[in-house]
DNA sequence: AGCGTGTCCTGGATGC
DNA sequence: TGCATCCAGGACACGC
């Protein structure tokens, strides 16, 4: 399941490979795969093939080739299960291929076994503060389609001072709002409730009851366990999450709180914790994450 | 307007 | 053993 330092990791992979190549085939496999662009495969197949990419850009977990002067962009969203794959062996399986593109001397596929992500063509536009919308760009345009997801803890141009501001002005919890990808994005399930573990505060600690001190060192830690993600190589849960040449990540060692119901807190041994949260579930430590008094407590 | 819930999807895990 | 149901997750449409 891709977050942020995992589709950081295949932001790079790609721009490795296929920066300033021309994209020469273009096939799809599934219609999911284009249900948000406009116009669909053949709009999508037109806009790119013969375009050279000239930046290979992200912003929280969505990626996007940027062609030149042209406003035009491919966006992807890797979804829970996607994959890009580069030069695939020969033998590897097609049944979850969703889009194939040659770009170059290159084979990219997408795959994709849930097909909750996505490819799309969207027209770009100024960024508000004038700055690149995302690593990777080098231009100040950002995708029309993602102009309202927020800048990523990992962004040198996100005011972490704002978005603390911001978070503690909703009337909601801490981890509801770490998952607005409208707040703060690139946040999953997992770097929320391992941020959380490494601020000390409770998934449903209410905002509004928070200083900026606490709000701030929330975005500092998950800012922080990303860094360590991605120097690790993106986190991995099962075999579904490769990076583009086809190695899984392994940071999943290193996670703390997430996926380790019933085992010791790595700080007080106390068992970790696993309670359900808006059709979800948030895994915290019952004596580091205490919960808070009922005035300080959201309702979910 | 802002916030919370339901929905999309597949296949591994669990239950009877 | 086999069938049915549950569950995981991000993003967004929708309703209150």
């Amino acid at each position: 399941m891709p977050e942020l330092p995992e589709v950081e990791t295949v932001r790079a992979g790609l721009a490795d490979h296929v920066l300033d190549q021309v994209i020469t085939e273009v096939e799809f496999r599934h219609p999911r795969a284009t249900r948000r662009s406009p116009g669909g495969e053949a709009a999508l197949a037109d806009a790119t093939t013969g375009a050279r990419i000239t930046a290979i850009a992200r912003r929280g977990k969505y990626l996007w080739c940027e062609f030149g002067n042209s406003d035009a962009t491919l966006l992807i969203h890797l979804g829970m299960s996607g994959q890009i794959l580069i030069d695939p062996r020969p033998g590897m399986p097609r049944h979850h291929l969703r889009a194939r593109f040659a770009i170059g001397s290159h084979e990219v596929w997408f795959v994709d076994q849930r097909t909750f992500g996505h490819l799309m063509i969207s027209e770009s536009h100024e960024t508000p503060d004038g700055q690149p919308a995302g690593w990777g760009s080098n231009q100040p345009r950002i995708p029309t389609a993602i102009w309202h997801i927020a800048r990523d803890p990992l962004d040198s141009y996100a005011d972490l001072p704002a978005i603390a501001r911001a978070i503690r002005g909703r009337t909601t919890s801490i981890k509801r709002a770490l998952l607005d990808q409208t707040v703060v994005s690139g946040i999953g399930n997992i770097y929320a409730d391992e941020s959380l573990f490494h601020a000390r505060i409770h998934p449903r600690r209410a905002t509004a009851t928070m200083s900026q001190k606490q709000a701030l060192k929330v975005l500092h830690e998950a800012r922080e366990v990303m860094t360590q993600a991605l120097a690790a190589g993106g986190t991995s849960f099962d075999v579904l999450y490769v990076d583009v040449a086809g190695r899984s990540g392994y940071f999943e060692r290193e996670l703390t709180v997430y996926g380790r119901a019933g085992l010791p807190c790595v700080r007080c041994a106390r068992p970790i914790v696993r309670e359900s949260f808006a059709n979800r579930s948030s895994h915290r430590c019952p004596s580091c994450q205490r919960t808070p008094a009922p005035a300080h407590l959201a309702k979910c």
